[in-house]
DNA sequence: TATTTTGTTCTAAATAATGGAACTATGTTG
DNA sequence: CAACATAGTTCCATTATTTAGAACAAAATA
């Protein structure tokens, strides 16, 4: 593992971290490093626009190159560009936030997001990512996943709620259940009053390259919703997959 | 400057302008360098997250973590949140596409786009950048930053189309002008048959923040339409900037 | 099956990063 | 307002890390 290329991860881990900006001393103090090499790191990262000056504190943010760079790492991704409208429908149906994610290592990254216009909504941004053991969308994927699910359940699965399964048996099953049914649900896994409903988009390979995800205040659901939130969404999974040439034989094979 | 990160840098500055993921040999011969030294980069970048491998081929692309980054980057720009519902006024205004952009160094960077619904449009994607002196908000922009323009001038003004303003005073008499109107054309002068009207956004310090611009192809313009669109850009730029608390003498001095 | 192309691992050698101190600049407080 | 913190940059001998070529393994191609 080259040093540098660390170093400078630690950089943005912080300044993803920190909602301000972050000085030279600072980092300095927070990494445990000598401040001239925090100082010199800084300086050559900003020459290549990976992180940009306040102007007038002279604090660090993380710059605009790592926008360009990040808009073109998922440009190639078309799942994208194909889920929108389908998106845009479910959440005019639903009138609840739904997310489209893909699985990156043992987290889930948001890829796109169309927000319900209620006035009480589960607060979430494009970019951000979370552990894939405790959403619905992560579920889903991890269920056909069964190499990753080993690598998961060999490290501890932190609690990151009073409902997070932590109990790797009860994972097991879990994610099983979810295999049978075709969907995943989260009740209030992650953050304590957000709930969810994901299923599994296919490609033509039949392998799973992302999910479509609910997320809803626990305090707005009740049986009939969830009833309709997992209808719905598996409604317009099929229909991306389908449009990503996945068989219907694929696809049915959960009821 | 730390050569990891310049290599770094390099690398991803391959990913971007290639469209096809690439392999670890095709790096060490497009950047001169040894392979094992690119497959070691590569691999702590993969660890990373900063790059991902292709599956089937192994070859690597821009990773997911940019995303992520990259959606931070721009998060604490709020700019971007007030104009975009302005901006979607505008487009459904004059039909036409409507850009948010800022300037970083020499350069600017699209932060969002609004698109027209004609078949017709011009092609350019979020997170892409362009030189600032031949687009319509960049120069928008210049024309605020003196100490800038002398550094734009003092290196080569290349052109990139046949309308193109390569001359030194020449530029310096374009930008004079738009300072004082207010707001820039741009006939052609990046892509050859793409046109534009740019103007500056400003915040409560009266300091150019932003800019707004459209882009339409030329084979549409018309004298009416310039003159509609100056207006309708003029008129959103002085919206935007009234909300980020630009005082109203500032925005007066031009007509 | 032979042959080219691709990617990874190993090593001594060489280079580049390090970190303490010295210095400047800016800001804070009694 | 002087004295004192605090923040950031630059310097340089020391040291630790990256390097580049070769050898290897694996995969694609002929």
């Amino acid at each position: 593992m080259n040093r540098s290329l660390m170093k400078a991860a630690q950089i943005f881990n912080t300044l993803m971290e920190e909602n301000n900006p972050v000085g030279v001393n600072e980092f300095a103090r927070k990494l445990d490093m000598p401040k001239s090499t925090v100082s010199r790191f800084l300086s050559t990262m900003e020459a290549l626009g990976f992180v940009r000056r306040e102007p007038g504190s002279g604090k660090f943010r993380l710059g605009l190159k790592l926008f360009e760079l990040g808009c073109r790492a998922i440009e190639d991704m078309d799942l994208r560009e194909i889920a929108v409208p389908h998106m845009a429908k479910l959440r005019d149906a639903i009138n609840e936030n739904v997310l489209l994610t893909v699985l990156e290592g043992d987290r889930i990254t948001y890829l796109e997001k169309m927000e319900s216009t209620q006035a009480v909504v589960t607060q979430m941004n494009v970019g951000a990512t979370a552990p894939a053991y405790c959403v619905s969308s992560g579920k889903a994927m991890l269920a056909y996943h069964p190499e990753l699910v080993e690598r998961v359940l060999a490290s501890e699965l932190k609690s990151h709620s009073s409902h997070t399964i932590v109990d790797p048996p009860k994972m097991r099953e879990e994610l099983e259940m979810i295999r049978v049914r075709g969907y995943a649900l989260n009740k209030g896994e992650f953050r304590e009053d957000v709930c969810g409903v994901g299923a599994p988009i296919f490609d033509a390979r039949g392998l799973v390259v992302g999910a479509i995800s609910t997320a809803t205040p626990a305090s707005r659901m009740n049986e009939e919703r969830w009833e309709e939130h997992i209808e719905s969404v598996l409604e317009v999974t099929r229909t991306i997959s389908k449009l990503l040439g996945a068989s219907v034989s694929q696809l049915s094979m959960a009821p």
